[in-house]
RNA sequence: GCGGGGGUUGCCUAGCCUGGUCAAAGGCGCGAGGCUUAGAACCUCGUCCCAUAGGGGUUCGUGGGUUCAAAUCCCACCCCCCGCACCA
């Protein structure tokens, strides 16, 4: 059993003393990679470690191929959910002291310090750094930052005056949820049941009251999202047990709800409350319905919300369920002075659809979900029934109560009444939640109208066109996911880019604001160059004629180091390093980041800087489910990822995350699958232990197979194997690389590449060989694997590494390539001939039940090997047909000798057969044995005597097949007749 | 509603772009054998159905179509997942 972590801690260690993953500029390519920077709110989950992983792993593998590779990281404070949670903690809220001291493990006594939000950021910060270096990350700490540094602040604020300079920021007023007790935005987060607050817009259709009783020019306005039904309204509804409020709204005297009241004025409505007033004192007024200019009553329903819309209701009984309930309800309960006008309502159809024919349509919704009362839950289904059906299929009723309306859809009568009411002062509207949203904090939200919101204005077409245009030149991987930020490209509008509260950069022209974190998160790619000489700049005099100078090359070094009182070569040197670095080679992130920052990424880099720093890749992974289900608080399953690195060590949490998905898909983290890598890789490890050393005088450890290549070609038949079958493994596994198939390559790596070994062993076993023989072939083999593992699991590979006595670090060593003198056809294909026979024998056994005492294996003789291969041409000069092949090789077409014709016409059932097995090898394959020519079967499957003997115990023989051994199964190329007794 | 992505053999996941190599790779799980005092681990084999000679049959959401040939191409349908904003 292997010491994981002790491995762990020295590889740490050693880098750390090397600094071999401090990257500067240097004569080299360069290869740029950053990840999206975590927001340090809570420690990291291993669902994190996914796409931090697997930019290292890219990092390391460039690395390998000879880059000068940067990967750096940084700390995003950025935003409110940190101070939010300050706040709650000051509260003394016990909830969430809990989770901080039983689930993320903070001490008791840091808590106090919590009631400072950047000591929560700071906490976490140290936290989630010491992960990502237990992690084996190959990072370059000395660029380490904070979107709270003062530095960054100027770079922030540098980059907002640009994009306003270039017209990219507006200002106007914008809707938002709204928590009346913390002053402050709410979106899905900040609500009770995550819910996200959805706004609609009411119609507010203005009932003048009517009735002497004094209150002239009393409105109730009665929110409504049916305009068109307002020729039917029969009456209107007041909660008689609500409390309204009589109130001048911008100079109107309207009759509202007290919610409603309170929730205009968060519109910016003007709204002075002059009285209050209970709903049933009104029951039985009257008031005048716009554009009909009828009479109608007021009436009690319990059904109205005082707390939805206005509080008033306008009642259409034959196109609301709610209101022909409500009417049927009252006629039950009414006292004697409201018969008289009971008694005058009548339903009113003004729609005509499949609902109108039978009568009043409410009344058919209403008695097909057997609704009993106005607090009936069915009355909901009723109501979404009928109205989805008056709106697809309904047109206005053709009687003159529909007035010009009459013949319209619904559709556009809606909207034509609308317009024409708003036009006409008889309506107004009234933004408000489609549904009750409530703050975690308990308070009631509202819809607020924030004035003066900045935006940045991504709606820009000009701006959309470049943004595309960096798309379209960038590599996206996987490419799949192209499309989808074509459409979020497209479909960006502007976006709120300050906030009034939270950390961050304050807006350096209304410093009442701070910048939102979706917005100075999207160029700070660049500030890592700066990062570094933090200390040197200060913050005090860096103005933006450095970063001007600096990111786009305006102005001249000598004058921006004047006035920013910095030395000339240090601005000319970050300005240099700049250049070097820039633009990002590879972005990554999760897929979760696609509608958002990765897409806001494209449009500032294409709005601040020249076309050739323009990002040049995206790299974009899906989640980590554990065991198959999504981790989630409620479900326990959030495994701290420092907590899983101390249990099962980084190496196999790496390879774990990467192996059971390509990059879009879930992955699925299970310990199963943890403890198999783990164990394999051990075994790997004790292979090492047992070759090591034994490469017998040759000083070439560690520097590849190369320097035994001479030493290998005269071996036997399965080292020329092994051999070849790693130059093919090395191409499959750099091609995956290439396009971060990870999955492929740690397949490859662990599984595929094991399998080959084991089968170089057990031939090599068969033939009594010792270790000692087969170490040069192992050692070479083992070498070029351990390299192309060692970005997947680094530590457990610097140790084989070391034990196998590689040169300085296998994190700095070169990624293998392809030898093709290495590369052999003939005994690719022998051994699969070997592998195909024993497979076959299997079969047969297995049908048979027998168990063979003596095996006679006959391979195909000279003739039919000639027919073969003019067959072989032929198809692959692409006759397939039978009939037409047949004549070609009997006319004696090509290079067909007499013989091979003759041979032909006389066997046909033999070519048929032989162009079978040939139509079933695969194209490349065909290619291949074309090339080989005549394959000495019997050469090649002597020399596995014996293995086979011993794997089934049973004696051999390989007899080469003339005229006068034929068996009742014929012999063909590559599949020669087994006959067992 | 709008947009994106999917439905593969017990499970997870490749393959689909560029038809034939596909009864379909790999892993996990399960079963048998080897090794072992025993177990664990490991190694080998098996894991859709049938078959006493390496064979045959039926499969890749459903239904059609194109083709000598379709998991792969085309059409229709059913079902599932994800995003839709001021939030990191």
């Amino acid at each position: 059993m292997l010491d994981w972590l002790a491995i762990q801690r020295r590889w740490m260690d050693a880098w750390d003393r090397a600094r071999i993953f401090e990257s500067d500029p240097t004569g080299e390519r360069k290869y740029f990679i950053t990840v999206a920077y975590p927001y340090p709110n809570s420690p990291q989950h291993i669902g994190h470690g996914r796409t931090y992983t697997l930019a290292d792993v890219h990092a390391r593998y460039m690395r390998m191929k000879g880059y000068n590779v940067l990967f750096p990281m940084g700390f995003h404070y950025t935003g409110t959910p940190i101070l939010a949670m300050s706040r709650r903690i000051a509260e003394q809220d016990r909830e969430l002291i809990e989770t901080f001291v039983n689930l993320y493990g903070v001490k008791p006594e840091y808590i106090e310090q919590f009631k400072d939000p950047v000591n929560i950021a700071r906490y976490f910060h140290a936290e989630i750094r010491e992960g990502m270096r237990e992690m084996g990350y190959s990072i370059d700490w000395r660029r380490e930052f904070t979107t709270i540094d003062p530095l960054y602040n100027r770079f922030i604020t540098w980059q907002f005056r640009r994009l306003r300079d270039k017209g990219f920021i507006s200002q106007g007023s914008h809707p938002v949820g709204w928590c009346p007790r913390d002053q402050s935005p709410v979106s899905q987060h900040d609500t009770l049941g995550d819910v996200e607050p959805e706004f609609m817009e009411y119609l507010l259709i203005k009932f003048r009251l009517v009735d002497d009783a004094g209150e002239e020019g009393l409105m109730l306005p009665a929110a409504t999202l049916r305009a068109e039904t307002v020729f039917g309204a029969t009456n209107i509804w007041l909660n008689p047990d609500a409390d309204y409020a009589i109130a001048m709204v911008d100079g109107e005297r309207w009759l509202i709800s007290v919610s409603a009241a309170e929730r205009l004025s968060y519109l910016n409505r003007d709204v002075r409350v002059e009285s209050t007033i209970k709903g049933r004192d009104l029951i039985g007024r009257r008031v005048s319905v716009p554009l009909t200019n009828r009479h109608v009553p007021i009436l009690p329903a319990r059904f109205v919300d005082p707390r939805n819309g206005t509080g008033v209701v306008m009642s259409v009984p034959a196109h609301a369920p709610y209101d022909y309930q409500a009417l049927r309800d009252l006629k039950h309960s009414m006292h004697g002075e409201l018969k008289k006008y009971l008694d005058s309502i009548e339903p009113i159809v003004v729609i005509e659809s499949d609902y109108s024919n039978g009568g009043i349509p409410a009344a058919i919704a209403v008695e097909r979900h057997g609704v009993s009362s106005q607090d009936d839950p069915r009355l909901e289904d009723a109501t979404n029934e009928l109205y989805t059906h008056e709106f697809y299929r309904g047109r206005m009723s053709s009687s003159s109560v529909t007035m010009g309306y009459a013949g319209m859809s619904v559709r556009d009568a809606r909207e034509r009444v609308r317009v024409d009411m708003l036009g006409g002062k008889m309506a107004d509207t009234m933004l408000d939640l489609a549904r009750p949203v409530r703050c975690r904090c308990g308070a009631e939200c509202v819809v607020k109208i924030l004035t003066d919101q900045w935006f940045i204005d991504y709606s820009n077409d000009r701006w959309k066109g470049l943004a595309h245009s960096c798309l379209e030149s960038m590599n996206i991987l996987p490419e799949d996911i192209r499309e989808e930020f074509r459409h979020v490209i497209d479909w960006l509008r502007e976006r709120a880019c300050a906030r009034r509260s939270g950390l961050g950069t304050k807006l350096p022209w209304d410093e009442n604001w701070i910048i939102e974190s979706l917005s100075d998160s999207v160029i700070y790619m660049a500030y890592y160059i700066i990062a570094r000489y933090a200390r040197a700049l200060g913050a005090g005099d860096v103005g933006d004629e450095f970063f001007d100078y600096v990111l786009l090359g305006i102005g001249d070094a000598g004058s921006v180091a004047e006035r920013c009182r910095l030395s000339r070569e240090l601005v000319e040197q970050i300005r240099r390093e700049f250049l070097y670095y820039y633009p990002v080679d590879s972005r990554h992130s999760g897929r979760d980041l696609v509608p958002n920052h990765l897409t806001f990424f494209i449009f500032n880099h294409v709005a601040l800087f020249p076309r050739e720093l323009w990002p040049r890749q995206i790299v974009v992974n899906g989640s980590v489910l554990m065991d198959g289900k999504k981790m989630s608080k409620s479900l326990g399953n959030i495994v701290p990822l420092r907590k899983a690195i101390r249990e099962y060590g980084s190496d196999a949490i790496r390879a774990s995350l990467l192996i059971s998905a390509e990059l879009l898909q879930d992955a699925d983290f299970t310990l199963d699958m943890l403890k198999s890598i783990r164990e394999k890789v051990e075994r790997l490890y004790s292979t090492c232990v047992q070759f090591a050393g034994r490469s017998r005088g040759d000083g070439a450890r560690g520097d590849g197979g190369r320097a035994k290549v001479e030493q290998v070609k005269k071996q036997e038949q399965e080292d020329a194997w092994l051999m070849s079958r790693l130059q093919h493994m090395i191409q499959g596994t750099t091609d995956a690389m290439d396009r971060l198939r990870v999955r492929e390559s740690l397949s490859n790596l662990l599984y595929i590449m094991d399998q080959d070994m084991q089968w170089y062993l057990k031939r090599a076993r068969s033939k009594g060989r010792s270790d000692d023989e087969i170490a040069g072939t192992i050692l070479s083999f083992l070498d070029a694997r351990i390299r192309m593992l060692s970005p997947f699991m680094p530590f457990i590979c610097e140790e084989m590494w070391s034990i196998l006595g590689g040169k300085g670090f296998v994190s700095t060593a070169e990624w293998p390539t392809v030898d093709r003198s290495l590369i052999n056809d003939a005994i690719d294909e022998g051994e699969s001939l070997i592998m195909h026979v024993m497979d076959d024998v299997d079969r047969i056994i297995k049908v048979t039940g027998m168990k063979p005492r003596r095996m006679t294996v006959y391979v195909a003789g000279r003739l039919k090997w000639e027919l073969y291969l003019s067959m072989l041409r032929m198809v692959n000069a692409g006759t397939t047909n039978y009939g037409e092949l047949m004549r070609m090789l009997v006319k004696g077409a090509g290079s067909v000798s007499d013989a091979v014709a003759g041979y032909a016409k006389s066997k046909p059932e033999l070519v048929r057969r032989m162009l079978e097995s040939i139509l079933s090898t695969p194209p490349d394959s065909r290619q291949r044995r074309a090339t080989i020519g005549v394959l000495d079967e019997a050469g090649v499957l002597s020399d596995a005597i014996p293995l086979l003997e011993r794997e089934y115990g049973s004696r051999m023989e390989v007899v080469l097949e003339d005229g006068g051994v034929e068996m009742k199964k014929v012999a063909l190329p590559y599949r020669p007749a087994i006959y067992m007794e």
